[in-house]
DNA sequence: TAGGAGTGTCATTAT
DNA sequence: CGATAATGACACTCC
């Protein structure tokens, strides 16, 4: 079914750009521009058929109209899906329209249909001529599928919330879904309607309805959507009593084939329904299997999420990623449509003429599974949740795990650049609590170094030399100096350092970006801004370098004392000893020296203490951090592994599906001739299965005609 | 001008 | 027991 929608401005200024979303990512066809691809592709990512010129065009048309496909927001999609799936319900009725306006009114009267009645399509008597047009607008403009009370997607929220006992999955989703929880119900109008029209330059919001329209996107291109689709609205309203859908509930969902229910045909039937059931039941029940590969992709969008945070460039390059990582998917539309179609004819339509007479079959599930001589679809059949190989189609898994790949690309490339530049910070001795590893470390003139660096703390044990030259008395003061930031403060990278802890460290460790706009040099050694002299010899200078003095020189100074506080602070205790015993010095300046040389000693050790707790932090951090993609990893072993599955189930079905028209065609004639059946559909691929039926249609002719 | 960030210093405790 | 390291708390400075 093709929905055309001509006016793509007139929707768009009228909000059905948001039913046409909503479309989309149903999984219907909505053709906007007869010079574009179908609106669904657009809005499900550039497929192989869209350029990128065009995508970029249609984006900017969805900007400047504020509606952005991001924004549609889960429940307003079930809600949708939910609609479509009715309509496409209707659609394999194929009752005209007026009868079907008519038994709907009949039913409305009785009360049993409640949300069919409010759909707009129907209230503006839209019958199945009307499909060929996009939803319909109520009087006043508003979206007519809009639905006041949704009881059933209360229901199904509920269920998926509350409820896990439906099926093991599910129970996971509730456990650590966010996914949900984090629209709740009775918001959802509200923040739809925000969402749709706010401005997409939020930046948090852009990223969660960026998350949001990739699980979408993805989730339309599951070739499994289309089955969870029919499996939602059969959760919806076949599982739960209260059906808000007796159309479906009654007549489609239940998956009668209207031939079996005949009323000449009513054993054969059941029969027939009771294989089919057999052999659909053990493949369909799966729609938790949708929930919990979304969950896995938002497991690791959210991963990606707080990876992509830290850079700006990524985040506003993910847009286009995402177009990438679509593109690189719609390299296998054509097997995923396949699959879609192929999974879609497990729901039996109606037939072309509804009189037709049943075939008297009588089956049973054993019988029939006998029949499969093949083994290994039995083993596939019976094995069909637990381990399984995987014959996933090579084209889907390569696209699947090409796009999983590139999230764990971003998230390796993102730790691998903070890792790069943590060595980077780690091997240079820029930041002032790293002096331990400056060339004029403190380390190699005495045991005062850290314990986090052992090098220096062995080495200094075993110094031998006696003086360290002033100059190099404190290294990471002459680092700072070095790296010119001592008054070259950039009102950027104090932005920068300002965004977040994370990014603060990480420019901080950049030698560039340290001691930014700050000048605590009052405690450097006075070698490092003039040649290295003693305290006499510079004392004619002193007014010209009293600004840059610390208070501890400033006080030797007054008190005279006849060597640099370098020296008196890295001096070791047998050197510092001697040192003072050198010089005849008043109690006085003794005071005053063992003061300098506590508070020097005291400031390095703070240095290396606040050195030690970001190292604490770093190494947290990375942990974190491979925690996190052990867990994306983790979780992509299970999504493939959840696509095997899928992949499996799928194909089965196809064979079901493949097995009973021909019983059906067959008329009964051959079901007892397992084999003959069997075997065509096992060598029959999808791809000539028309061909092949409209063949076996005239071998069966011909028996016929020769019986 | 308030507040964040970096740094120095003191007090205290541990080694 | 003194020297030193480690660390919390506070103050100062800069932006």
């Amino acid at each position: 079914m093709v929905w055309a929608m001509p006016d793509l401005k007139k929707y768009f200024t009228e909000g059905l750009i948001q039913v046409a979303i909503l479309l989309s990512l149903a999984g219907m066809r909505v053709d906007v521009d007869p010079y574009l691809p179908p609106f669904s592709e657009i809005i499900l990512g550039p497929s192989s058929a869209l350029t990128q010129t065009q995508f970029h065009n249609l984006r900017n048309i969805l900007d400047g109209y504020n509606v952005h496909p991001k924004s549609v927001d889960l429940d307003e999609f079930i809600t949708a899906r939910r609609h479509l799936s009715w309509v496409r319900s209707l659609d394999r009725l194929q009752v005209p329209a007026a009868e079907l306006e008519a038994w709907l009114v009949h039913r409305e009267s009785d009360n049993a249909v409640s949300i069919p009645s409010q759909v707009g399509l129907l209230e503006e008597g839209g019958g199945l001529e009307d499909m060929e047009e996009p939803m319909r607008l109520g009087s006043g403009g508003e979206l007519s599928y809009e639905v006041a009370e949704d009881q059933s997607l209360e229901a199904f929220m509920s269920r998926s919330l509350n409820h896990p006992d439906d099926d093991e999955l599910l129970k996971e989703e509730d456990a650590e879904s966010f996914f949900w929880e984090q629209d709740p119900p009775q918001n959802i109008h509200q923040e739809q309607s925000e969402n749709g029209r706010t401005q997409p330059n939020l930046l948090n919001d852009e990223e969660e309805e960026e998350d949001e329209f990739m699980v979408e996107s993805w989730r339309n291109l599951n070739p499994f959507h289309n089955q969870m689709l029919e499996e939602d609205l059969e959760l919806s309203g076949v599982r739960d009593g209260s059906s808000l859908w007796p159309l479906i509930d009654s007549s489609l969902l239940s998956e009668e084939d209207p031939e079996l229910t005949g009323p000449g045909v009513q054993n054969a039937g059941e029969h027939a329904l009771q294989f089919q059931r057999s052999l659909i039941s053990p493949l369909l029940p799966e729609q938790e299997s949708t929930f919990s590969l979304e969950q896995q992709w938002q497991d690791v969008l959210s991963i990606m999420e707080s990876q992509v945070m830290n850079t700006t460039e990524t985040i506003e390059d993910s847009l286009g990623n995402i177009s990438d990582s679509d593109r690189n998917t719609g390299s296998i539309e054509n097997v995923i449509h396949q699959d879609i179609s192929l999974n879609q004819a497990t729901l039996p339509r109606f037939p072309e003429t509804p009189n037709s007479t049943m075939p008297n079959i009588n089956l049973d599930t054993s019988s029939n599974a006998e029949a499969f001589e093949d083994s290994d679809i039995i083993e596939l059949l019976m094995n069909a949740g637990s381990d399984l190989p995987s014959p996933l189609d090579p084209l889907l898994e390569e696209a699947m795990l090409d796009e999983i790949a590139l999230m764990d690309l971003g998230l390796e490339e993102l730790g691998q650049t903070q890792f790069e530049e943590q060595n980077q910070a780690d091997s240079d001795s820029g930041l002032s609590l790293d002096y331990s590893q400056s060339p004029s470390s403190p380390c190699g003139s005495e045991s005062s170094s850290s314990s986090s660096s052992s090098s220096c703390s062995s080495s200094s044990s075993n110094s031998t030399h006696s003086l360290v030259p002033d100059e190099d008395a404190v290294g990471y003061s002459h680092i700072k100096e070095e790296d010119g930031a001592v008054g070259g403060f950039m009102p950027e990278q104090t932005k920068m350092c300002q965004s977040s802890f994370l990014e603060t460290r990480q420019f901080h460790r950049l030698p560039c970006l340290e001691h930014i706009g700050h000048d605590h040099t009052y405690n450097q050694p006075q070698s490092q801004r003039k040649p290295p002299k003693d305290f006499f010899e510079e004392s004619t200078e002193d007014n010209a370098l009293e600004h840059l003095s610390s208070r501890d020189e400033k006080r030797a100074r007054l008190m005279n004392i006849p060597f640099s506080n370098e020296r008196i602070i890295n001096l070791n205790v047998d050197e510092f000893n001697r040192l003072l015993e050198k010089y005849h010095l008043s109690e006085a300046q003794l005071t005053l020296i063992r003061d300098i040389r506590r508070r020097g000693k005291n400031k390095m050790a703070a240095q290396n203490c606040r050195r030690r707790k970001l190292d604490v932090l770093v190494e947290l951090e990375h942990g974190v951090d491979s925690l996190r993609r052990l867990r994306a990893k983790l979780l992509r072993e299970k999504s493939e592994i959840s696509c095997s599955i899928k992949e499996v189930k799928q194909r089965l079905n196809s064979l079901y599906e493949e097995v009973y028209e021909r019983l059906r065609e067959e008329q009964g004639l051959l079901y007892c001739d397992n084999n003959f059946t069997l075997q065509q559909g096992r060598t029959r691929n999808a791809a000539s299965q028309n061909r092949s039926d409209s063949q076996s249609r005239r071998k069966l002719s011909k028996r016929q005609k020769h019986k």
